[in-house]
DNA sequence: TTCCAGGCGTATC
DNA sequence: GATACGCATGGA
């Protein structure tokens, strides 16, 4: 990781990051564009973070502190893991090599494990737009995106401002089972899959694809593969006899070029 | 107007 | 266990 800090900024040498396919591919939801990058949230930090005017493989991490940089933002961009070498394995298959090749600048940001979950709750069987927008609300009526605890004691009635649906009591359920740690995001952490899958789907509206999202999203578990309506469309087209083995360790990295992927090509981006 | 969106709960077989 | 259907909301 090569980096500076010069009036107030870091100045982070590029490496197989784009911010657009980054913040801007349906993993988080608290990002908006603004001139040469984005400006956003992860749990309560905000960050302006651009693409330098004068060096094309230089990232600009506006306000931040060399100790923000180290301990929060340098996990959350996930920037100690090497996403080169992930590129050349996934390469080995030509629908993978395809997807890095046309956005190889996706990282899987490390989000807090409460936010991806409330996220991916509200993600159901809706858009991006308007998941953006009902999180917007959330963070608005709370002050902040709000603690588990916060959101237990409220009723579906106190949340109607978000517009967030029949997804209200899923989100007050999981704040409950959350807060009184009946569920905890640390202890699913260490799960088996399978286990880590079912303990989530404890909650009144996680089934497996939330869960998975929540996993790989928020807990880093790269063998989560979440399957929405657009990955069963690349599994169908492309890995008709089943998705490879030899990635499974790391095939929720995969799902995430793949997904990114097939949404462009079916709305003629490529 | 109808269809769809990073799905899930419920009923029914 | 598999399949069908309703669900809140809002943009296309």
């Amino acid at each position: 990781m090569d980096y500076y800090r010069k009036d107030g900024n870091i100045y982070l040498k590029r490496q197989d990051f784009d911010l657009a396919q980054t913040l801007d591919c349906g993993q988080a939801f608290r990002w908006s564009e603004i001139a040469g990058g984005y400006s956003g949230t992860a749990l309560n930090k905000p960050l302006t973070i651009t693409d330098s005017a004068e060096s094309a493989d230089t990232i600009v991490l506006h306000d931040t502190t060399e100790d923000d940089f180290l301990n929060f933002w340098a996990n959350y961009f996930d920037l100690y893991t090497d996403y080169s070498e992930l590129k050349r394995r996934f390469s080995e298959d030509e629908t993978l090599r395809a997807a890095c090749k046309f956005a190889g600048g996706i990282r899987l940001l490390r989000q807090n494990p409460w936010e991806a979950l409330c996220s991916f709750i509200i993600s159901q069987n809706n858009n991006i737009p308007r998941i953006k927008g009902i999180i917007s609300r959330l963070c608005e009526m709370c002050g902040g995106f709000p603690e588990p605890s916060l959101l237990a004691v409220k009723t579906p009635d106190d949340l109607a401002p978000l517009r967030a649906g029949f997804r209200a009591r899923y989100i007050i359920d999981a704040a409950q089972k959350v807060s009184s740690e009946s569920i905890s995001l640390e202890e699913v952490r260490k799960l088996p899959l399978a286990a880590a899958e079912k303990k989530l789907m404890e909650i009144v509206g996680v089934g497996i694809k939330v869960a998975d999202c929540t996993l790989l999203y928020g807990l880093w578990r790269t063998d989560a593969f979440p399957v929405d309506v657009w990955i069963k469309r690349v599994l169908a087209e492309y890995y008709p006899n089943g998705f490879p083995a030899e990635f499974d360790d790391t095939r929720g990295i995969a799902q995430q070029y793949l997904f990114h992927y097939i949404r462009c090509k079916e709305k003629n981006l490529l």
